[in-house]
DNA sequence: CTGAAAGCGCTTACAG
DNA sequence: CTGAAAGCGCTTACAG
């Protein structure tokens, strides 16, 4: 393949005028720059990002380090990978997976290796190993999933508090004053999964500041336990006539267990949800929800990155992406008996 | 960070030497090796892998090249994502993600950059345009999907029909002689889906030999026309009493179709099924399947292409990878009553 | 077995 | 505005 002397030969330029060209850092004749560009399309060269990067310190290249086993968990993280390549590719920057089981041994040999200039972390959970080599080394990263404690680090999310709000005033909007709250299992809260409390508290506060009754059902995980908890919840004497759901598995069973209980959504029952897009995709799941946004947070994942390749001693930033209300008719508007 | 000269210095030989224990392509007296790895230790070095790369022109990077807006229709996606990333290493090499909308660019880029050794193509289908400017530049590649017309491209899949004669042989084993086969949607088949195609010719093939009555049902897409086709099929009088599913959507939507028609498997009706092993984890099902093995696959096409990098002019590989019954007892044994 | 030298394909001060 | 030179951090013949 042609190389930048091929090039400058064929312009009859030097190579140091080529380069000029090509990163367009230096102002550069006209017809010089004709001659460059022709000879340029004529060789069909393109630039060897290796060497460039050898040149400059810098790969151009983010590393995306998924979590072991993720794979199985999240039917949603495929859209949050193609999403985060897309965005880094906007910004010139390609995407490296960054697979292993051992998160920090991976994180350590990307660096180490110089393969990447910036860390992008999915899912991270509160006591993350893979945060700890990130500041030991102060490289640059951020982090997808916001822990409690970001000890300094960048961090962007969707904001779930806010989501909550959202949902909760959508069903006290329409005049219910007791919902049920179907939320994940206690293992999820324990692993320091901080989405699951930021929707929980915050739907309790907003609840209570709208003078809604708010009755939480923790589902066990499992498909089947999680169809009894949810059957178990609506059916029994004085159930609520509205329910809220924050657990992917709750919403993927709703549907049969409404329909057990012969309840009719929204007459006999109002539905909102948070739930990841991909399984109301697959799913045609009918009910108003919050949509999860992977776009807009591997957007924002991406432009943090980059910030902070541009000032690696800036302050830390933790962006809380706003969520947004898909209305699909699934919550009716009841009068209050009091 | 240390580079091979301050290594060289430190153990006092030459950086020719360090490099020579580095690649471990020479000998070197054990106890030089053992200064320099001491030495290694001490300054913490690991070798510039960029460097490396432009001293080698290999770069160890294997391209992954996912079609345009994939995520949001296979939930599979991830697993196959994560497990090719998890082969790769296990043989040296990292993978960068290629997400282009355009997957020709994305693929031009990465070779005239010299980005990756070579390319993996996900999902592949009968009239891919990736493949060819794969062809066009002889640049080492496997697909992963099978094209009817691999045009001499190294291709890796499931055995789909080897996966719909166990399906067949196994209901036909317990004495099915009359099987409903629900089916993809007819626009699957038209846009050169293969999978498609080769399990359902070799299911009606299978069927034949075992003198079965197959009944294919082609489900619609989207989630409510899935429900109401498998309603349709499974309630009309004289309607088959096992049934063959190909088809994540139909799959998905079976438990509540059953329940609707007050059918129990085994006991009313017997249920074989090949869909997406995310599906039947996150929903549970409880049929017998044939696992869909996307770790085979990718561990396979890892392979593939490995051999191709090291055998440019070696004949095209074509492998199917061999299917294996997961079995759930949900098909029962009949007397076939003659 | 070890080392000096050249080279991989770029970029970037620095002269002119 | 353009070019000669040095350098990025490696590897690899080739001598010795």
């Amino acid at each position: 393949m042609a190389t930048i002397g091929d090039v400058a030969r064929e312009a009859g330029v030097s190579r140091s005028t080529v380069s000029s060209v090509l990163t367009g850092r230096k102002l550069v004749l006209p017809e010089t720059r004709t001659r460059i560009e022709a000879a340029i399309a004529k060789l069909d060269y393109s630039v060897n990002t290796g060497a460039r990067a050898l040149a400059t310190s810098r790969t151009m290249t983010l590393g995306l380090v998924v979590r072991f086993h993720e794979a199985e968990f999240s039917p949603a993280l495929a859209t949050y990978l193609v999403a985060i390549a897309d965005a880094a590719r906007e910004h010139g920057y390609g995407v490296l997976l960054l697979t292993e089981v051992d998160g920090e041994s991976a994180i350590r040999r990307a660096v180490a290796g110089r393969q990447v200039d910036g860390l992008i972390l999915l899912s991270v959970v509160e006591d993350d190993p893979r945060i700890g080599p990130i500041v030991e080394f102060r490289f640059p990263a951020v982090l997808v999933g916001m822990p409690a404690d970001t000890r300094g680090v960048d961090a962007v999310d969707l904001d779930f508090a806010a989501a909550a709000r959202l949902l909760v005033d959508h069903l006290a909007d329409h005049g219910h004053r007791e919902t049920t709250l179907a939320t994940w299992p206690d293992e999820i809260y324990a692993s320091g999964r901080t989405y699951a409390w930021r929707f929980r508290n915050a739907a309790l506060d907003q609840a209570a500041a709208r003078g809604m009754r708010l009755d939480v059902v923790s589902c066990p995980s499992g498909a089947e336990q999680v169809r009894g908890a949810l059957w178990a919840a609506l059916s029994r004497p004085g159930a609520a006539r509205a329910l809220l759901v924050h657990n992917d598995a709750a919403a993927a069973m709703l549907p049969m267990v409404l329909r057990d209980l012969h309840l009719e959504v929204p007459g006999d029952i109002s539905v909102a949800s948070l739930h990841s897009a991909e399984l109301g995709q697959h799913y045609a799941l009918p009910y108003t929800s919050v949509d999860a946004q992977p776009e807009a947070v591997a957007g924002q994942a991406v432009e943090v990155l980059i910030r902070r390749l541009a000032a690696p001693d800036a302050p830390a930033e933790a962006i809380l992406v706003p969520p947004r209300l898909a209305l699909r008719s699934s919550v009716r508007t009841v009068t209050p008996q009091s």
